[in-house]
DNA sequence: CGTCCACAGGAATGACGGGCGG
DNA sequence: CCGCCCGTCATTCCTGTGGACG
């Protein structure tokens, strides 16, 4: 049940697997295949579809003794350009330091180890979409022009994106031979989903463990929220282990309810265990606020009373402009929710609310050894705010 | 219809810990 | 050990702006 499995067929997904497949297929025969744009919201299939094709391109290739080699990276996971190109060092035998040299450097090796080793190259970029809006298309610029200055290999690419509008990202001509092919994947449907689970919990569940109103309702759920499959099998994968928990023999309705929230809660409490000190202090400013008043709190008042309560822990504060990308990763991590707003006459600030429950951040925050003993502290500030503003 | 608030958020720059090759 | 470069976090300085108010 887990999103790592990669299964055996994947249901609706066939059409694409024999897109991907196509486009592909000219290496068996070393020539270089066209690159592929693969873009779809999460959990629409593509990594698993690209891994599919690719590890039978791999049996194929090794049965018709083709020089052929794939790499697949995270982009998201690995995190910087360094890292990507650090990474294509490894897949052609060059092992790199993960520091200490320049990016130009690292794709130096990389490029006369490819040029010297006579293979086709096939290099997957998964969520490349992260990477560009945040370093920018420098990296596939260099991607997409190596095959000038190859004389004895091939590179082929595959971007795979999340984020529908990434062309907007990309300089055109980047783009336009990054995308000699694009294919787009649609979001499942409630009854695709259903099929999807069907299949994978032929092989994890017991025969009739599950009932048919609990696989429609994580098929229904999970279609509600663009169509993602991931998050079917998750909703399906914990309310199997409640049931679990609970002995019971029979996964019910019920127990995927109670997985929505289970999986929720522990994503929550996860993100806030491993804030550094200043998000924590953020949000526990933010907390503070709506302890004291019901309105939505602003950049400047949470400024204040984070500006306190570090105070009263003997830290530095941040500048406000820091605080407002710590609040903004907040947000895009969902527990915070900020949004411009204009007051007119009165400026322009970000509305600041709290995306979880209260309870959780006292649990979670007390039992910070450096925090904890802020989550009952009273900011003098905000008794002064009130009482001038009555 | 212009003004002007209270910030937003981009760009440039710097400090810092880590790691390289020589 | 030195000089260099890395990524990350943070600061400083800055220009931009939606819309209520006058």
């Amino acid at each position: 049940m887990r999103h790592d499995y990669l299964p055996d067929t994947l249901p609706h997904r066939e059409e694409q697997i024999r897109q991907v497949g196509e486009i592909v297929a000219p290496v068996l025969k070393g020539a270089r295949c066209s690159n592929v744009f693969i873009y779809g919201k999460t959990g629409t299939g593509k990594t698993a579809v690209t891994k599919y094709v690719l590890s039978h391109l791999e049996t194929k290739a090794k049965e018709f003794n083709a020089p052929v080699k794939f790499c697949y990276i995270n982009c998201r996971v690995v995190g910087s350009e360094y890292r990507v190109f650090a990474r294509l060092c490894q897949s052609v035998g060059v092992s790199v330091p993960f520091t200490g040299l320049s990016v130009g450097e690292v794709f130096e090796r990389f490029r006369a180890s490819l040029d010297s080793s006579h293979i086709i190259l096939i290099v997957a970029l998964d969520e490349i979409d992260s990477l560009i809006k945040m370093r920018g298309d420098s990296l596939l610029y260099e991607l997409t022009r190596i095959n000038e200055t190859l004389t004895k290999s091939k590179t082929s690419l595959i971007g795979i994106s999340n984020d529908l509008r990434l062309k907007e990202f990309l300089d055109p001509r980047v783009f336009s031979s990054l995308s000699e092919e694009e294919i787009v994947f649609r979001p499942y449907d409630a009854y695709e989903l259903r099929n999807i689970l069907l299949d994978r919990a032929k092989i994890a569940f017991f025969k009739d463990a599950l009932s048919d109103s609990a696989l429609s309702l994580c098929a229904a759920l999970a279609a509600a929220e663009h169509g993602d499959a991931r998050r079917a099998l998750d909703l399906l994968r914990v309310a199997g282990e409640v049931a679990e928990r609970k002995s019971t023999t029979i996964v019910s309705e019920e127990h995927v309810r109670e997985a929505e929230k289970h999986i929720e809660h522990n994503r929550v409490v996860e993100a806030l265990k491993n804030l550094t000190l200043h998000s924590k202090l953020v949000v526990l400013s933010v907390y503070h606020l709506k302890k004291a008043d019901a309105h939505q709190a602003n950049t400047g008042e949470i400024y204040e009373v984070y500006t306190e309560i570090c105070g009263e822990l003997g830290v530095s504060p941040l500048t406000q402009r820091r605080l407002s990308t710590l609040v903004n990763e907040l947000d895009s991590m969902g527990l915070l929710n900020a949004r411009v707003i204009s007051m007119g006459r009165y400026g322009r600030t970000k509305k600041i609310r709290l995306e979880m429950a209260r309870c959780l951040i006292k649990d979670v925050l007390s039992s910070d050894d450096r925090v904890g003993r802020l989550t009952d502290y009273d900011p003098r500030c905000l008794s002064k705010n009130t009482r001038n503003k009555s």
